[in-house]
DNA sequence: CCAATTATTCAAAGCGCTTTGGATAAATTA
DNA sequence: TAATTTATCCAAAGCGCTTTGAATAATTGG
């Protein structure tokens, strides 16, 4: 059914119809409620295409999957859109993803902007002076970045959690309780939000005195056997840590399975401290967490980081828009005094 | 640039361009490369909607995500979605995700039926008796069912793992390894998949003369602290298992830690078959994988489901589509003979 | 009671594309 | 060379909506 065909069962003019339907004040408010109701009961909705092309907004947003970036694909990211499109859909937006071979992000972000199949987009996971940010800035393309990007000369609207705070206010407590040996087992620092948690951990060694060791320092994709393998290797070696510092829950359950098989109790033995991005599927918040984390929900990051694309959006010439979270830091049942008598 | 600048550029008409870009026989080969590579030059794509609004089809297929079930925007639809999406944009289509609440469900199929603004869906997680199927038939949208629901009357196109089997040949497998009491630590058995599985691990032990005992067996969310808790509540009755039998890797991380914790080690004391999604994230497969499992991947299965509705949707009268995958057994660390003394 | 508002409704144009049915130019055939 | 076919290209209609500008009906004021 479309507009015409309604229009005449209604006996009014496709005009009036549209205009009823949304929200208009030419319309009276008895007209109105009758359209309504008919459109309800006819189960009339305006066919999307049209709508959009009439009004020139798509009602939709954009991801961009890279293939190759696993750091993307990957369970933060079905979190983070489970809040992002709780807000688009209360919008009327919905999303629209594009996965792409490792080449083709560029001419996909290209592509969105000349076929105007989308009003903006996130851009997900930045580095250093990432090249996503010129090309949408060029192409005119309202955009919001989840994390930061160093080094751009043009300010862009970002959503972020204050990683570095978080990783030095980890460090602080761990140190507090005594360690001086504390591990850290990174994600690939060429993303942008390792890279400051590297800062955080290394600021608050410094300012304590403690000097920066790389042999218990590692960089890795966030994975299981990651956690495990790296544990394994740093507590064999001479001189090994008293705690860990672990970027998220996934690599952690790899600590603490390897320090389980070295004969090590957790919190007693070898303190952990990770960040936890709240995912759904790896809950660790009971009364008293797993884990003692820096924590930041992501899907309340992508509820976010929607509503602040979605203000862009709106208010086409306005200020960029940038927010930083503090993370809270929540003490679980992995961390303890380090033990005197090692 | 729209159409009519562009062909005006050209010195064409907008038939000509339109007719040169989308590969119509009535244009010279020589014009038609002129086109193409002026479109490259000129950075001319035409508009999304209004292709869509004049051909009627909308280059996008739906995924509708019901933000209560934790099961389904979770660790498996993020790669379930890298498969389909990388297929899906090899043919020029994307996907659309609509995330609703507990209720919305049915309404945002009508939705989107109404608005045309998708040209088939793809239905997560059926339960028995689906009632999205029977909505969709209703419809006439074109879909996929990953996975299956049971007691349907009419046909359907479905895509699935044969997880019964799967789980059968994963009993008996532990069963020729001398087990003879082995705990289940299933998904939620309303979850078509998991009520499978279910019936696999009853037939093996059936089979083999072993009676089904409730005490050893369960069924949540699987998550990591449904696998600890589970096993550690599990081992601690009298009469334990020897062996476990986990739907997901997650919550198997949970039991290899309850394991660990009470001082047994898989393998040796306690044996452990999982069933393994392959997920980018939680990769098990090494030279010798950590568990022995049931291996199917969920990427490949996002492929296949995303070519198979792709074939439904270019061919709208054609016969339902069915496919059934078989799981592979693969050997890992986590299985070995019962002991003997106990 | 008639003119001036104001409240409703509508006809028609336009969004940017595809596609039908011709028209024109070039090539072929008799 | 004229008639026919074939290869190119085009004008215009249509996809289903929104929106401008105008018309009509209802209301108000003097």
């Amino acid at each position: 059914m479309n507009l015409k065909q309604f229009s005449e069962i209604l006996k009014l003019s496709p005009t009036t119809v549209s205009r009823a339907l949304n929200g208009f004040p030419e319309v009276s408010e008895k007209t109105r409620t009758r359209v309504q109701n008919a459109a309800k009961e006819h189960n009339y909705r305006p066919n999307t295409q049209a709508k959009s092309l009439a009004t020139g907004r798509s009602m939709a947003i954009g991801h961009v999957l890279p293939t190759f970036k696993k750091e993307i694909i990957n369970p933060i990211f079905s979190d983070f859109i489970a809040g992002t499109g709780e807000v688009l859909s209360k919008s009327g937006y919905h999303m629209a993803l594009t996965v792409v071979e490792d080449q083709g992000e560029e001419a996909a972000y290209r592509d969105m902007a000349s076929k105007r199949s989308v009003d903006g987009v996130i851009i997900h996971g930045p580095r250093e002076n990432d090249s996503r940010i010129a090309l949408l800035q060029e192409l005119g393309m309202p955009f919001l970045v989840h994390g930061r990007a160093q080094q751009m000369e043009t300010p862009y609207s970002w959503f972020d959690v204050n990683n570095r705070r978080a990783f030095k206010r980890a460090t602080q407590l761990l140190i507090s309780l005594g360690h001086r040996r504390i591990a850290l087992l990174n994600g690939l620092e060429y993303m942008d939000f390792a890279a400051r948690r590297r800062r955080g951990y290394e600021q608050a060694l410094t300012e304590a005195g403690i000097s920066i060791d790389s042999n218990i320092m590692r960089s890795e994709e966030m994975m299981e056997p990651y956690g495990f393998a790296a544990t394994m290797q740093i507590m064999q070696q001479p001189n090994p840590p008293t705690a860990f510092l672990v970027s998220s829950v996934i690599p952690a359950l790899g600590v603490q399975r390897a320090l389980l098989k070295l004969g090590l109790q957790p919190a007693t033995d070898v303190s952990i401290v990770i960040h936890d991005d709240q995912l759904s599927f790896l809950p660790i918040d009971a009364d008293r967490p797993m884990f003692t984390s820096t924590r930041s929900s992501i899907k309340d990051a992508g509820k976010r980081c929607a509503a602040m694309l979605l203000e862009q959006i709106n208010n086409p010439g306005g200020e960029t828009l940038t927010e930083l979270w503090e993370a809270e830091l929540v003490i679980g049942e992995s961390t303890g005094v380090v033990k005197t008598s090692l």
